[in-house]
DNA sequence: ATGACGATTTACT
DNA sequence: GTAAATCGTCATA
């Protein structure tokens, strides 16, 4: 699979966010063992302007710098003190947007991604969709993702992580939009429409759109 | 130095 | 439906 050409991240977050649903997301492990998702959902942080964004009125802090880096690179958080988000920054250098990724499609791996977020046992529980990627904690857990991740360049296919281009754009209308995620902090912010995701796809997290 | 809180997930009533 | 888990980051002092 040929890697993402570095100047789609160049983009401002929004149409990159829209861009990157149905690319594909590589995990290669220190063991040697490779991960692959397809990316079904997404969400554009718009930077200084967005009350929802690390970078809100062009904050600068140690975490938030990685933000500021050029379109292309890893944004790697820790929330809630127990789980880890996934970003590619978006922009050129210096201007503070990302896209979170907040959920995948198996497509390679899945018994190692299936031991990675403990649903292993032989307790014959049914692992059902959306269990294993299905929102952005549950994605990086899946690929082992954390602050270690934080700056890789993704556009590099020797990077431990980076996007690849595989089948043709999906079309727009298969491409569903709507208010993001748990931000209720950010004012009028709630209600702009900056979700993204593969219309209906049983991969995607809660609520589905 | 201290306190409040979060771009979430899970388990439990 | 509600609540707990858990800690780095950020603002304030």
């Amino acid at each position: 699979m040929a890697p993402l050409p570095p100047l789609e991240c160049s983009a401002t977050a929004e149409p990159l966010a829209r861009s990157l649903l149905g690319r594909y997301l590589v995990r290669a492990l220190p063991d040697g063992d490779v991960l692959v998702l397809r990316i079904v959902e997404t969400e554009a942080y718009l930077g200084h302007v967005d009350p929802a964004a690390h970078t809100y009125g062009d904050r600068r802090t140690s975490r938030t710098d990685t933000m500021y880096l050029a379109g292309g690179h890893a944004y790697v958080y820790l929330i809630y003190g127990m789980h880890h988000c996934l970003n590619v920054v978006s922009g050129p250098e210096g201007v503070g947007e990302a896209v979170l990724i907040r959920a995948g499609a198996p497509v390679a791996g899945v018994d190692r991604m299936t031991r990675l977020r403990g649903l292993a046992g032989t307790n014959g529980r049914a692992v059902r969709p959306g269990d294993l990627a299905g929102g952005p904690g549950r994605l990086c857990q899946a690929l082992a993702i954390d602050r270690s991740l934080d700056r890789v360049n993704l556009t590099d296919p020797q990077s431990p992580l980076w996007l690849a281009v595989g089948e043709p754009e999906p079309d727009e209308g298969k491409i569903a939009r709507g208010p993001r995620i748990g931000i209720g902090y950010s004012g009028e912010a709630v209600h702009w429409p900056l979700r993204f995701a593969l219309r209906g796809h049983p991969e995607m997290s809660r609520p589905r759109l």
